[in-house]
DNA sequence: GTTGTACATGAACAGTGTTCAGGCAGTAGG
DNA sequence: CCTACTGCCTGAACACTGTTCATGTACAAC
């Protein structure tokens, strides 16, 4: 696949920079997953070549293939958290909610490898509490920060019932959902922007106040 | 692994009957999807070992074993679509649409590795049109019901616009996020059920009129 | 220098999807 | 009856995957 032109070998580290092909490696697996979109296709063979090292050497730093996998969602998680952010800066607190959701979609859209790492959930809870710990940690700020842009929202408490948790839950649902179905558009020919969507949730919402 | 103990060599089938071989092979490939509850874990070798039969036999039958998971999905999408339909039995036509929603959530909990299967996407578009075709027209009905469901609801059009299929699409997207994101529960601890969810955005919708 | 150890490699194992040549058995034509 | 055909199926093998183990290499300290 891809025949990554196996990069010419790299010089080895010296004595107290073994720590620099970790970071290399991650850089180079996130650089794969981008490019395939698929984190499937992010293999340890095809990571090993593209940094110049032989396949064994990831073992040095990652006991796994998922542990490579999670550091790569660690770095990943917080350049995705400030894309939303960036989305949503003042302004109307509804305005700024549906400018998160089309920033959170745009994202998933733009990088669905990198997305799908994420929170396609490479289903690494059984049997490795240890990294899904590791996944939700790095993944907590992200939501609280959603949960945060619900509470700023004025009609919060209308939007569902008194629990801004439950709104927040609705509306990461229906983005997550949105981004994972709009993914394959061949397969659902039918799906409207999800700015149309959103507005159209957020015009009966405002209807309420 | 689950060590499949290779059950006893099958029979061999009687001259027209070649037939039988390819439904037990979905049957098998379905009942192994089921337990395991990863499309990933459902392999080659571990459905010709359930039927009983080399390898290579499934070969003759489906070109792929993506074309295999096809006919999986084929056959389950049906049986998705009578749970959902069942549980929307006349009555209010919105409190109908909640109903659609548990069902749709609940199947995709209790059956994991079949919801992922049909709505996962185990990524065959790619090079591959014929099966996306064949995946389309199998989920084809099961969407095209829920956008019925919506139409029936009195204040579809003032849910989403005008347009009942945007009210659709923002339904679907939210229970199919919903039941990904609650499929791993360990990693998002604060998610409530999906009753309370569409309940809330009922409570909203209702509401309005 | 010698030695120790951090950094890295090559060969190999079990597993995966897939291909290909071959064989077995029952059935149709002579 | 008997030959030959063909539908049903198998075994060995290839390329790929993640992972382990024994090996080696080169730098840094003593």
């Amino acid at each position: 696949m891809s025949h990554v032109t196996t990069s010419a070998r790299r010089p080895r580290s010296p004595r107290g920079q073994g720590r620099r092909l970790r970071d290399e490696l991650v850089q180079a697996a996130a650089r794969l997953l981008d490019e395939s979109g698929d984190p499937d296709t992010v293999t340890v063979r095809g990571v090993a070549a593209e940094v110049g090292v032989a396949p064994t050497a990831l073992y040095l730093h990652f006991a796994d293939r998922d542990e490579l996998m999670v550091a790569v969602v660690e770095e990943r998680f917080t350049e995705f958290a400030r894309t939303i952010d960036a989305a949503d800066r003042g302004g109307d607190p509804l305005e700024a909610l549906i400018r998160r959701g089309e920033a959170y979609v745009g994202f998933a859209l733009a990088h669905p490898g990198h997305y799908r790492a994420l929170f396609g959930g490479f289903d690494v809870s059984d049997r490795r509490p240890d990294l899904a710990d590791r996944l939700q940690t790095a993944g907590a700020p992200a939501v609280l920060a959603l949960v945060d842009a619900v509470r700023r929202a004025p009609d919060a408490g209308r939007l569902g019932g008194e629990d801004p948790v439950v709104v927040a839950v609705a509306l990461w649902s229906m983005v997550h959902g949105y981004a994972d179905l709009a993914r394959r558009q061949g397969c659902w020919p039918f799906m409207e922007d999800i700015g149309t969507v959103l507005r159209a949730h957020a015009a009966a919402f405002q209807n309420l106040s």
